[in-house]
DNA sequence: GTTTACAGGAATGTTGACACTTTTCCGGGG
DNA sequence: CCCCGGAAAAGTGTCAACATTCCTGTAAAC
């Protein structure tokens, strides 16, 4: 029984335990051992899941709780397909509000140490490089609304990232194209970044597609 | 005291009175009053104020209960460049979905009888074959988590569609843009049909920019 | 051996009461 | 007349107990 916490913290807690895959898809969050293990009451708890509900992180059956979404393909494909342009909007608006000499060093990083850490097979590395400058990009974008939405879904897949950075050549692919658009980033050519980030992911989904009886 | 009714049910009913703002943003919500109206108890309506702010509809500020959440024109910009990506997404897909001789009504309605209301200043009547259109495109689409983030985007801004579109010109240009996309999509042209209704809702932020002391 | 019925247990849904915070109202003082 | 306590009222946050539903295991019947 840990130190007891807010509601807002136990949201969190559960969110990151999602993403992470700590608690299995399908898997049942029993109430009464959630309230135990934050120390707070189960009302608390059932408020918590009633904000993953509305996010689509847990489903609820009505007298038997609440299960962690399992996302089929089609819905991966479905959040994919929003993905391209709500990330291409980021890159864009990113593009617009920044000097472009604020990407040169994330140009470097991606065209140097990078491809050393791909090549050495140092994918868990390259995560965290990928979604920093993703972080940043959609910061720099200074639309709340739309960071808001892009957390709510990039959580939903996060998952998926580690499976198709895993693929044949996926990784390096993603690279280069992240080089592309931060050469037009630095450029300040805001129209084509966003459109290399939309084709970038669309090959992702693609790569998806291709190889998804490997992945689900 | 009305009838009892479930928690989805007055979530709903709620989400309408917000959006046709038979409650005033700014004005606060009663738990006790609403749970007597609704027939309910009060943990019901707490559920129902719970999912209202994770929609972002209403703002929950603790020991003061739940106001309607006022929306300031900087939010209504990020707004519509969010409503930009996605509404052009979700008529780029509708137009691959759909054979081109589904569009051939609707643009012929927009042709004729819609700029004959227009002309006549009936725009609430406008609005109406509006809203049906961009369901239809909607379903069209057939993206359901698309579906719901337009959803929930565009609940929050609706009101100002009756403020935009008796800004001087607005409604017939709005017109003629439909008639533009219904023509691309009519043509089975998806990526061009993409790139008109964003250009639309462009010019819409566009016209709220300029006018935007008339609106707020 | 399989199936069905039933009882016990476990988990969720619901309610009402209680504690705490904020607001309002009233009276006194400056 | 205005302003400042302070107590009462109203409203929200929290909790624990109760009701209901669902799952499990056992035993009997076919």
């Amino acid at each position: 029984m840990r130190k007891a916490k807010s509601a807002a913290e136990i949201l969190q807690a559960l969110r990151v335990r999602i993403a992470q895959q700590r608690i299995a898809p399908g898997a049942k969050l029993n109430e009464t051992d959630l309230a135990e293990e934050f120390g707070v009451s189960r009302a608390r708890v059932r408020d918590a899941l009633g904000a993953l509900e509305q996010r689509g992180l847990v489903e609820r059956i009505p007298n038997r709780g609440a299960v962690v979404m399992r996302l089929d393909l089609s819905q991966v494909f479905h959040i994919y397909e929003i993905r391209e342009v709500l990330e291409g909007l980021a890159t864009r608006l990113a593009t617009q509000n920044t000097p472009p000499e604020a990407w040169k060093e994330d140009l470097a990083r991606f065209q140097g140490p990078l491809k050393d850490l791909i090549a050495r097979g140092e994918l868990q590395e390259y995560i965290e490089h990928y979604e920093r400058l993703r972080r940043k990009i959609t910061e720099a974008a200074k639309n709340p609304v739309l960071a808001e939405m892009m957390d709510t879904i990039f959580e939903k897949t996060q998952v998926l990232i580690r499976r198709i950075i895993i693929l044949p050549g996926r990784a390096e692919v993603g690279r280069k194209q992240h080089v592309a658009m931060l050469q037009a980033m630095c450029k300040g050519e805001a129209q084509e970044a966003e459109n290399i980030r939309r084709n970038g992911l669309r090959s992702a989904r693609l790569a998806l597609e291709k190889y998804q009886g490997f992945i689900l």
